[in-house]
DNA sequence: GATATATTTCTATATTTCTCGAATTATAGA
DNA sequence: TCTATAATTCGAGAAATATAGAAATATATC
């Protein structure tokens, strides 16, 4: 991952109603939910919403696909270990304990798990 | 870690020179670097580079010490720990395999290898 | 085709944030 | 005390971002 693209992605984390979006889409894993839903859950107007989620998706953090008259928005987790993994980078200038975590999130890349949507 | 919180350590990132900042003081561990010796790592002027970590550090990410007519920041890893928790905080609505590194991050909490300044 | 539902785009205003020059505060050494 | 170094604070103009009303687009059903 490069800095632009962290930056991007950090400043659309950076914002109470995107914040809230988006752990919502963590919660609900590869299944997501549609935009309706979400805005139900948030109580946010759609227009709104709309924009948030346009800006999510544009910093590369959620990803969408239609599904009837409904849009269902998911969170990318390659794309969330890449960033994390970029904030944690060369931490400590090496290998120490608190660091090995990370890259063992950044290896694992995906959503593995049976039943984790 | 609250939501409030939260968006004021992503505020706090999502800049391209406070950005590099951070993962500037990262890399430095526990040790740090002295606000001079950033400012002429990231080619940042002095009042600028003095808004960032003014910024960095009401948010809670980095810390600072006095010493003789330097001030020394490091990046404070328990609340980047927090963040990271937060941010993947009931990851898939359980205990998928993606979600477990970010886990053990926020339970390591400290820097704790030998060496790691 | 007509109507209803779901979501997005457009537009304008209000607010916040960014940057840098200038001035200020804090510490160290002669 | 005087001078130099290190860092912070203040102020203002420029730029970016946030919000919501209104209109538009896409899909499904009658």
């Amino acid at each position: 991952m490069e800095q632009t693209d962290a930056v991007a992605a950090l400043s659309a984390l950076a914002h109470p109603g995107r914040l809230e979006v988006f752990r919502l889409l963590v919660k609900a894993g590869h299944a997501g939910m549609a935009a309706g839903k979400i805005a139900e859950a948030t109580g946010t107007l759609p227009n709104t919403l709309s924009t948030g989620l346009s800006i999510l998706s544009h910093a590369g953090l959620i990803r969408s696909r239609r599904d009837g008259r409904s849009v269902i928005y998911s969170a990318d987790f390659e794309a969330m270990s890449g960033l994390l993994t970029f904030l944690m980078e060369d931490c400590c200038s090496g290998e120490p304990a608190i660091c090995g975590p990370v890259a063992d999130l950044a290896r694992s890349g995906t959503c593995a798990t049976e039943g984790c949507a």
